[in-house]
DNA sequence: CCTGGTTAAATTTTT
DNA sequence: TTTAACCAGG
């Protein structure tokens, strides 16, 4: 029998004498589908393996017996993968059973694959000997450096120029695993424009076009710094070494000759330039494809839809083998993940192969756990639920690393971690601190930001309290509030205790601020002349910070220090790329540069006694035998789609393809067949905070289970429960006697920033840390006093002077805290515009006669609003045919009217001042407006009862909450994004 | 059935 | 800040 396959299933080349008993040990134990796979001959072959049929074994038997059967040496086989980690797995997995260590075969990932071929041919590719590959924030940190000569307009918002780098650093690898170079982004430009004629949509398409161009002149610009710097980026490790195929068929010719065959794993997630680089090596036919499109789940990392069936089309003849056993799953786990899977049409390669039925499950015995479905009330009643049963079954004796929760997204997974954890289970695998978020990165990153800006309060806070000093309670307060109190900040405060004509220090912070002060002067000193690395060095010897390191590495926990070593050691490899590594240059771009994993690989393997809590897509690969998947519900899992940001480079991506859940279908698909024995899906009805909208079980779960899916009775008391408390907690209506913390009033800013986060209150008006510099503050205070210079001269009777709005202006404009020269002279020239547009509207207005004037500018008042004390500045009061008019200027970038009109509505601001008006007049004012001086728009509103009534209680809510002292933060991923004092909170999610 | 206003929730990841 | 889903009201 075993002689059989011995034999080339096609005629070739005599081939010498095999030796019976090095072949056969490479097919024993497998299927009869696993041995066609693994003896097949040459030609092009397609395996079709679906999840836990013993893709990779059946791989790298492959590779073994082609080399044990002689049909190929080792150097003449090619492997390619996806990550390094896969292709280390399969490179140990030959090296077992290929004896004697010849098992030379170049197994590879695509991108040390192309980078091996471009290095081999440098010359003939027009690159440098040995090019530096940059990493993905390297990258970015050079678009930043180029932003403002990139030629973007659109995309290069003045507000915030920065909002697009990710964004464009996307659509740069996207167009590049589409296979395009700048030029041919032209073609489809042009292509959009001629098709646009006619159609309904012809404006949308215009538009794109307009904005390709304009993304195909910024990575020009881009492409043309790499080539200057001797640079490649992680797309061009393949595009240019398919260009260089294409443009050198002799390079090409050599490189097909060497490897006579080419295994391709996971072949759906091959992008269009991958699938081209194959086409071109392989074209000899001997080529491997493995792969399962129900498993493509990375379409948004620029994976080419029907990738697979692609390649089949392009080798005809194509032997199609489909493994249909699954020695992973039990049985009623496979029928749900087909029914599931199903839904996704007949397009799919299962179904095109005629076997769109589940696979078969291998292992037997013991009757099989049914799929469970669970309907919870709350995330938070789902997360117990879930953490409950794993405990239960770990105090059963089953271990821990038995277990998976698979989430769809990263924050997802946080509260399971948090439920396991309380009940004392560790878990492994969920987004693990970043870098530049451990205690020991971060105080050196502020360090730096320190010494750029010695004036930031916030810093010097922040490295204070940190450690070597960990300075903090009273003495510290004290410094801050008599900075403050003295306007010249707590850097004079320090200094002048110092000098004993200040506050009188306890000793122990005595000698702490005098050496702190000391370490930071030097630091200052260095900062703009040193690369950041040999600053951070200085500080981290001088301070005694090292020595701490150190010790605590001696006595065991080495962790801060390897922390604190990497930093180090990316500081030191990104001046490679940036040549200039001061710490100006390296900042903006650094917290992206910081984003590795904190700790090497540990996060990423599987631990011992842990359960795994793991995004799907980190899941893929990896089977347990008992595996949760919540947070099933509409919305969640299918995720919401967003709208891309920028015009996809190639057209319509895997993201359009005619059935929009597709992707999601196939990846809660991998979820599914992650598990071995047993599987439970549930969902909540709600996310739990009150007043939270009712969720809809997700389609896939009917999908999959067949049967219809209802919230289980024992939920409905939880349910009602949640509803009233809904109704009961954000009204409070009844606070007690509220007062404003220290009897200071409140003003529009201090309510809002309670409300937003009492964190941020805590720090912005119990202790004053001051805000880092913003330009957009700046631009708009600026902006500010030119409008007010304009109405107190009219107002004073006067015909404003020529030059007043400029002069005013210049008054009043700062240098700081603008990204780079070029952004400050761009806002510069904006605000100019801003203001010709300002004094032709008001001259406009002045001459219509529209029977309003301005009466008051800049007026300030305080009163009682709803029994508490309020003060605030009326911008500008106006009377108006109907009434009194309150005006508030803005200078954010609005231009849509209705839009401002939105914001009007929804301004706390505004109806607290409409509310202090009445207080002082009696009476309400007729209008209250948002003046938008960029846009020139004008958002206006009545101020409605129901309104009014809202500000009064956030009000309300705000003082209670001043009043009683807290100071939790309450992160949210966007509001912290935007927070000045993220830098220094422990509790931020930006 | 449409419109507008209100409200909660903010992807996935490798090289 | 933006978006989209939901709800009320015409």
């Amino acid at each position: 029998m075993a002689r059989a396959y011995l034999l080339p299933e096609q005629p070739s080349t005599t081939l010498p004498p095999v030796d019976l008993e090095t072949v056969r040990p490479l097919l024993r134990g497998l299927d009869r589908e696993q041995r066609r796979a693994v003896t097949h001959g040459d030609g092009p072959l397609l395996i079709l393996a679906g999840p836990g049929t013993g893709k990779t074994e059946v791989v790298t038997r492959r590779i073994a017996w082609l080399i044990a059967t002689r049909r190929a040496r080792p150097s003449e086989i090619l492997a390619l993968t996806f990550t390094e980690r896969a292709a280390a797995e399969m490179q140990a997995r030959v090296d077992m059973l290929v004896p004697y260590g010849r098992a030379d075969a170049a197994i590879h990932t695509f991108h040390a694959f192309g980078d091996r071929i471009l290095r081999e041919h440098a010359a003939e590719a027009g690159l440098p000997a040995e090019p530096r590959v940059l990493s993905r924030p390297e990258g970015e940190l050079i678009l930043r450096e180029e932003l403002f000569r990139l030629g973007l307009r659109r995309y290069l918002p003045l507000g915030d120029p920065e909002r697009n780098l990710r964004p464009i650093a996307d659509w740069i690898a996207r167009a590049k695993d589409a296979g395009l170079v700048p030029s041919e982004i032209g073609a489809r430009v042009a292509a959009l424009r001629a098709s646009a004629a006619g159609r309904p949509d012809a404006e949308a398409l215009v538009d794109d076009a307009e904005g390709l161009e304009e993304l195909a002149r910024a990575w020009e610009r881009y492409e043309a710094v790499l080539r200057e710097r001797g640079l490649l980026d992680f797309g061009d490790q393949v595009l240019r070494a398919r260009l260089l195929l294409r443009d050198r068929p002799g390079v090409a010719a050599r490189v097909a000759d060497r490897f006579r065959h080419v295994l391709v794993d996971e072949g759906q997630d091959a992008s269009a330039i991958q699938l081209d680089l194959v086409r071109a090596i392989a074209r000899h036919g001997n080529l491997t494809v493995v792969g399962d499109d129900d498993q493509a789940i990375y379409g948004f990392r620029g994976a080419a839809e029907g990738g697979i069936a692609r390649l089949a089309t392009a080798f005809p003849g194509m032997r199609r083998i489909v493994l249909r056993r699954s020695y992973r799953s039990r049985r009623p786990i496979l029928v749900a993940a087909h029914r599931l899977i199903r839904a996704n049409g007949p397009e799919r390669l299962a179904a095109r192969a005629g076997v769109d039925r589940p696979l078969v499950a291998v292992r037997r015995g013991r009757r099989p756990a049914p799929v469970t479905v669970q309907g919870w009330p709350t995330d938070a009643a789902e997360a117990d639920g879930v953490a409950d049963a794993i405990a239960r079954r770990v105090a059963e004796g089953a271990p821990a690393r038995d277990h998976a929760v698979l989430v769809r997204t990263n924050g997802d997974g946080d509260r399971f971690v948090r439920a396991l954890a309380a009940r004392g289970l560790a878990t492994w695998g969920s987004d693990g601190g970043r870098l530049g978020a451990t205690p020991e990165v971060r105080e050196l990153v502020s360090l730096l930001r320190l010494a750029l800006d010695p004036s930031d309060d916030l810093l010097l806070y922040g490295v204070a309290t940190a450690a070597p000093w960990r300075l903090g309670g009273s003495d510290l307060s004290r410094l801050l509030a008599e900075g403050r109190r003295d306007r010249r900040g707590l850097r004079a405060a320090m200094d002048a205790a110092l000098a004993g004509s200040g506050l009188a220090l306890a000793p122990g912070s005595h000698a702490a601020v005098s050496r702190l002060v000391r370490e930071l002067d030097r630091a200052l000193e260095e900062i703009h002349r040193r690369p950041a690395g040999d600053v951070l060095y200085g500080w981290l010897r001088g301070s005694g910070r090292y020595a701490e390191l150190v010790a605590a590495a001696e006595k065991g926990d080495d962790r801060p220090l390897r922390r604190v070593a990497r930093l180090f050691e990316i500081l030191r490899s990104v001046t490679e790329v940036v040549p200039d590594a001061r710490a100006a240059v390296l900042l903006p771009r650094l917290q992206e540069l910081l984003a590795v994993e904190a700790e090497e690989a540990e996060d990423a393997d599987p631990q011992p006694d842990a359960v795994a809590v793991l995004t799907v897509h980190k899941a893929k690969g990896l089977e347990f035998p008992v595996v949760y998947l919540p947070g099933l519900a509409d919305g969640r899992f299918p995720a919401r789609r967003r709208a891309a940001s920028l015009p996809a480079p190639a057209g319509p991506m895997a993201e359009d393809e005619a059935d929009p859940l597709a992707e999601e279908r196939r990846l809660c698909y991998v979820a599914l067949t992650r598990a071995r024995d047993a599987l439970v899906l549930s969902w909540a009805t709600a996310s739990g905070g009150s007043g939270s909208r009712v969720r809809r079980p997700s389609p896939f779960l009917a999908e999959a289970t067949d049967r219809p899916v209802r919230l289980p009775a024992a939920a409905g008391i939880d349910a009602l429960r949640s509803a009233i408390e809904a109704v009961v907690t954000p009204t409070a209506m009844d606070a007690p006697e509220a007062i404003a913390d220290d009897g200071r009033p409140l003003s529009a800013s201090r309510v809002e920033d309670q409300l937003a986060c009492p964190l941020r209150y805590h720090l912005r008006h119990r202790l004053g840390v001051a805000s880092p510099e913003h330009h957009a503050l700046v631009v708009g205070q600026a902006l500010h006093e030119a409008a007010a210079a304009w109405h107190r001269a009219t107002l004073a009777g006067e015909e404003p002077a020529d030059g007043l709005l400029r002069e005013t202006l210049d008054a009043h404009w700062r240098s700081a805290g603008f990204l780079s020269r070029e952004h400050e002279d761009a806002r510069y020239a904006a605000a100019l515009a801003t203001l010709d547009r300002f004094r032709a509207d008001e001259s406009t207005a002045a001459a219509s006669g529209s029977g309003r004037r301005v009466v008051a500018v800049e007026e300030p008042f305080a009163e009682t609003v709803a029994g508490l004390p309020v003060r605030g500045r009326f911008d500008r009061i106006d009377e108006g045919p109907d009434g009194i008019v309150i005006v508030d200027y803005k200078s954010g970038e609005v231009r849509d009217p209705r839009k401002a009109a939105e914001r009007a509505r929804g301004s706390f601001q505004l109806h607290l001042y409409a509310l202090a008006w009445e207080a002082r007049t009696g009476e309400l004012p007729a209008w209250l407006e948002l003046r938008f001086l960029d846009g020139g728009v004008v958002g206006r509103v009545r101020p409605e009862p129901a309104r009014l009534e809202k500000a009064r209680s956030a009000l309300r809510e705000a003082a209670a909450g001043i009043a009683a002292g807290g100071r939790e933060p309450a992160p949210d991923p966007f509001a912290c994004g935007h927070c000045p004092y993220r830098e220094i909170c422990p509790a931020s999610a930006a």
